[in-house]
RNA sequence: GGGCUCGUAGCUCAGUUGGCUAGAGCGUGCCCCUGAUAAGGGCAAGGUCGUUGGUUCGAUUCCAACCGGGCCCA
């Protein structure tokens, strides 16, 4: 038995070499399987520099419809990490399949500039010399660094294959862009949105400047807190409200950590929600009435030596704003400060009432603006109070002001109780002092204001989200964007626009000798003019006449009435605008600019899901403030990219994984394939192992198109093609194919990567790797090689390549270039570069028959000749049912000692009287044996009827048999198949009728 | 703590308007081929569909709560 294998290997002839395999026509091909993108990648890139690839497409596509994808600028600030990566291949494979499908789409890549992280770099990097530095110091070191990264990242997105206007990117801190923020600003001040108002901030008193959030250090501190009784204005109607005996002084009992705060008070914040007790006691020999949270009566009394107390009452928070209380500022003498609603109010500390001071926090803020309060601040920038403050503080810092407030309070017998405790508190990062919350002079954008145009900001943006693009809204994908982006506007408070840095585009206010701010739409336009041609840089250094060339206040009607302005005497203010308000302007500066559309909005927006916060809020409420419009059409957001466990990434944990150590260890192609794969609308999971997968699948699908050259060698299509006969697998293929594009262009154009990827990946594993290419080795290996049967199939699968490498071009630009170059006989009028190709249709005739033929009944099988057509198609399914059961025998039988494929014969057995598995047999015979791998397929009609007494009819009635030919055939010494026919040719008796023939053929010609 | 969101085999994904033993590819294991060979093929094992309740004749699919992850806030 073991001779029969050797015998096989030598081809009988015993010498160990087998003389037909010169005569076979084994694939050829220089597309190498081993890919080399290390070395390839870069230099194709190089070469697509050169020739202005970028340049050729935007010429080849001109005049076609144009697609805008807007890029959103990442900070130029570090290296790219994997997220950056994601974001910017998904646009970049948008932006190719875009442009392979007819549109002009261009991308203008951009980076924001300007910014705290920069210049806190720059100013760790200065160190103590930055004292003596001029701000226009500053800010050139910070254009230096950011310039030096922007070149940075650029060259890393390229390496990527991102494709785009590399040469003339968006840049935040350029003249013209800058000039084009302040045109947008300009036009909200048209609006009246933008104005002047107190707003806290962290502040440093150390060095005198306002802090932003990641300039502070949370570190404990030890600090006094007290429990204070504020009396009511009217005990009489606390006592109403609780049904408490009126003649008792009543009380609203607050808790701070920062007494200092207290000459700020301006109201006292309740929950609606939580109950307040009437808590009567005993407090320095009179019997009075305290109001605080039920919760917290018993904690709060004991904690300041009460054991005897009654609760009278208790009431909901709600009504406790409802009855419009009032109580006597502690510190000021005859003032009355309101009870008001605030929804951050919690039982964790404290008394359940809130001592509010707008001018010394957040909540309190927005407390005070809803409330209507003064934004109030006593304290100046040296941390000490002004002459507003009460006499006894003036001139204090607010440190001794703690201990002189609590001094008073003792007197005045309303302190309660204090206590020391240690909480976390922000301190300066740079003089490592703790910070204080001070109202400061800020700009801000008002969404709540009714513009020229008529409505809010805020009304419009809602209604940006509410309807979709048909309805001048914004289409969201994945849908909750939508959600997501309302939620926030809804509850947003105003824009604060202004930041006290030197990195960044001044804010183009002007101040008169009495500190009032010039800020008009004329005004804005005139500095925008200045800074166009010199750089905002010229804030610093030209004089206000200067930057306002060619405007007059006096003719402007903009200014308020009763201000007076003379350009000689202004002043330049010194805040700098939000970064946000820049980059939120990009959609005039880059997308109207350039060109790219006539007006707003542009296609698409594509950014990470922590956008709706940042980009694409702050991009519409400009957008709609200036023009009206959204600035986009859709917004796509993706999620983050994570560890394989689904948690955060982070350096700290050391689980991040490196985009360049990966380009430079896999290359660019396997990368953009991990990313194509991934469903972005959740958080991408990655890691070392998962881009080990994304690299075999890459030469899976290397290995296919290879296959498919190497069978093609001698191929060319403008000479053989060959239509497949109906009944053979390359029809088959050939609807596969079909069915591919239909469905890898939907998943496109739903911007599905993940799905086209898969597809595609599954496409060359299953259909065209382990069926067609497998079953059709045969025909291609040992037919003559210019017999129609072989010709037939080198038109599909050449179809198939040429398909496979234009849909997989966006994903994989750089392979997909080079099988371009490796394609055999490739037409001539075929463009030079795939990517100047436009992405293969599918055709619906072919696909329709496939599709209406599904599923049909086997009773209605047709083989007449009529319809020995595209009819024919509909039968796959039972074919590949039969493959599947045929190869579950065949590796039974594998394990029975049969091991190799082409030594078993596959018998179909059909019941004699169905004439439709007959015909389907008899049909399909030559393929189903190919689709095996067997050497011989053969049909048997019985005239038994089928075992278990069913019914099946048609292909549920064949069985199959897979039996061991080794015995009963001899095996071809050519073809290695077994089949009866073996040694029917005298001249070549080792060989099969069809080897013998072609053998015959071959020497004819020689 | 709040808003939005995700949770189906080790991994990436399918699962149509709730309905027959939940699918595919990869990976894994075993086997084959050596005329796709830094390739190719076959078979098999793997899931209480995050958990717990509820609605229903019936739920991976609808509802609620919870657990876990993510983004943004506080």
């Amino acid at each position: 038995m073991s001779d029969v294998k050797s015998d096989a290997k030598s081809g009988g002839k015993g010498d160990g070499k087998n003389v037909y395999k010169d005569t076979l026509n084994l694939p050829q091909t220089d597309f190498e399987m081993k890919a080399g993108l290390l070395v390839k990648e870069p230099a194709m890139q190089e070469k697509w520099r050169k020739e202005d690839l970028y340049g050729q497409i935007r010429k080849a596509r001109a005049g076609g419809p144009r697609f805008i994808l807007h890029d959103g600028p990442p900070y130029a600030n570090g290296s790219i990490h994997m997220g950056t990566a994601l974001n910017k291949v998904l646009k970049d494979i948008v932006i190719r399949c875009h442009n392979m499908t007819g549109y002009d789409s261009p991308y203008v890549p951009g980076w924001d500039c300007h910014g705290l992280p920069i210049e806190s770099r720059v100013q760790t990097e200065v160190g103590p010399k930055l004292a003596q530095m001029s701000h226009s110091e500053i800010r050139r070191r910070c254009t230096d660094y950011a310039a030096k990264y922007v070149g940075l990242q650029s060259e890393q997105f390229q390496r990527l294959g991102v494709m785009g206007e590399f040469g003339n990117p968006y840049i935040t801190m350029a003249p013209e862009y800058e000039a084009s923020v302040l045109e947008v600003l300009a036009r909200l001040v048209e609006q009246g949105l933008v104005y002047k108002q107190l707003k806290p901030v962290h502040w440093s008193i150390e060095n005198r400047t306002a802090l932003a959030e990641a300039e502070l250090e949370y570190k404990d501190r030890e600090d006094e807190s007290i429990f204070v009784f504020f009396e009511a204005q009217d005990s009489r109607a606390v006592a109403d409200l609780f049904g408490t005996p009126g003649d008792l002084p009543a009380y609203f009992m607050i808790w701070t950590t920062t007494p200092w705060t207290l000459p700020a008070n301006l109201a006292v914040a309740v929950h609606p929600d939580i109950e307040y007790a009437a808590v009567k006691l005993q407090w320095q020999g009179r019997t009075i009435i305290a109001v605080l949270a039920k919760e917290l009566t018993e904690k709060v009394l004991r904690a300041g030596g009460i054991e005897q107390f009654e609760i009278i009452t208790t009431v909901a928070g709600k009504k406790l704003i409802e009855a419009k209380l009032s109580y006597h500022q502690p510190l000021v003498r005859g003032k009355l400060c309101p009870v008001v609603q605030a929804l951050y109010v919690t039982l964790e500390d404290g008394t359940g009432l809130v001592h509010t001071a707008p001018g010394h926090g957040l909540d309190d803020y927005g407390t005070g603006l809803k409330a209507g309060l003064d934004i109030y601040c006593p304290v100046k920038a040296d941390g000490t109070f002004d002459d507003t403050a009460p006499a006894f503080l003036v001139g204090h810092s607010v440190w001794q002001g703690n201990g002189l407030v609590m001094e008073v309070l003792a007197q005045a017998a309303t302190l309660f109780h204090r206590q020391k405790i240690v909480h976390s508190y922000p301190h300066d990062w740079r003089s490592r002092g703790p910070t204080i919350f001070r109202a400061t002079e800020q700009w801000f954008v008002a969404v709540d204001k009714p513009m020229k145009r008529g409505t809010t900001l805020r009304d419009m943006a809602m209604n940006a989200c509410r309807n979709d693009a048909k309805n001048g809204g914004v289409n969201f994908v994945p849908a909750w964007g939508r959600n997501r982006l309302a939620g926030m506007l809804e509850s947003r408070p105003d824009w604060c626009i202004s930041r006290q840095r030197s990195w960044g585009l001044p804010i183009p206010a002007f101040y008169n000798a009495l500190g009032q701010p010039l800020l008009t739409p004329a005004s804005v336009r005139a500095v925008a003019k200045h800074f166009a041609r010199h750089g905002s840089d010229s804030w610093f250094t030209h004089t206000p006449a200067q930057l306002l060339e060619g405007y007059d206040p006096s003719r402007d009607a903009d200014l308020p009435k009763g201000q007076s302005f003379t350009v000689d005497e202004l002043t330049t203010g010194q805040d700098i605008i939000d970064v946000w308000f820049e980059s939120g302007s990009s959609w005039f500066a880059v997308a109207t600019a350039r060109g790219l559309v006539k007006q707003p909005p542009v296609d698409l927006y594509l950014e990470g899901s922590d956008q709706h916060r940042g980009w694409f809020q702050l991009s519409l409420l400009p957008c709609l403030g200036a023009t009206g419009e959204p600035p986009f059409t859709t917004v796509l957001t993706h999620g983050f990219v994570v560890t394989e466990q689904g948690t955060k990434m982070s350096k700290s944990l050391g689980n991040v994984i490196d985009v360049m150590e990966q380009l430079k260890r896999r290359g660019a192609d396997i990368l953009r394939l991990w990313v194509a794969s991934q469903n972005y609308q959740d958080d991408v999971r990655c890691s070392e192992p998962l881009i080990a997968q994304a690299e075999d699948a890459y030469r899976k699908i290397r290995n296919t198109l290879r296959y498919c050259m190497g069978s093609c060698y001698d191929f060319n299509p403008a000479v053989h093609a060959t239509e497949p006969q109906p009944h053979t697998l390359d029809r088959w293929m050939r609807l596969e194919l079909h069915r591919l594009i239909r469905d890898v262009r939907a998943a496109f154009d739903a911007y599905e990567f993940h799905r086209a990827t898969r597809l595609m990946y599954e496409f060359c594993t299953v259909q065209a790797s382990s069926v067609y290419m497998a079953a059709v080795k045969d025909r291609l290996y040992c037919d003559l090689s210019d017999s129609p049967r072989r010709r037939a199939t080198q038109t599909v699968l050449y179809e198939v390549l040429v398909t496979l490498t234009k849909l997989l071009a966006p994903i994989l630009p750089h392979t997909m270039q080079e099988a371009w170059e490796f394609i055999p006989n490739r037409d001539a009028k075929d463009p030079a570069t795939v990517h100047l190709a436009m992405l293969p249709v599918f055709d619906p005739v072919l696909l329709g028959v496939a599709d209406s033929c599904q599923g049909c009944d086997p009773q209605d099988m047709q083989f007449k000749e009529a319809t020995v057509g595209p009819s024919l198609e509909m039968h796959w399914n039972d074919i590949m049912g039969l493959r599947t059961a045929a190869l579950t025998k065949l590796e039974a039988l594998r394990n029975a000692g049969v091991k190799n494929p082409l030594d078993a014969e596959a018998v179909f057995i059909v019941p004699e009287q169905d004439q439709a598995a007959r015909t389907l047999v008899e049909t399909f015979l030559p393929e189903l044996e190919d689709l095996l791998g067997v050497g011989y397929a053969r049909m048997e009609v019985t005239s038994q009827v089928a075992s278990a007494g069913e019914t099946a009819t048609g292909a549920a009635a064949i069985e199959i048999r897979i039996e061991d030919a080794r015995e009963k055939y001899q095996r071809c010494a050519r073809s290695w198949k077994r089949r009866p026919d073996v040694g029917s040719d005298a001249e070549y008796p080792e060989l099969s009728a069809r080897d013998a023939a072609v053998m015959r053929a071959i020497k004819s010609k020689q």
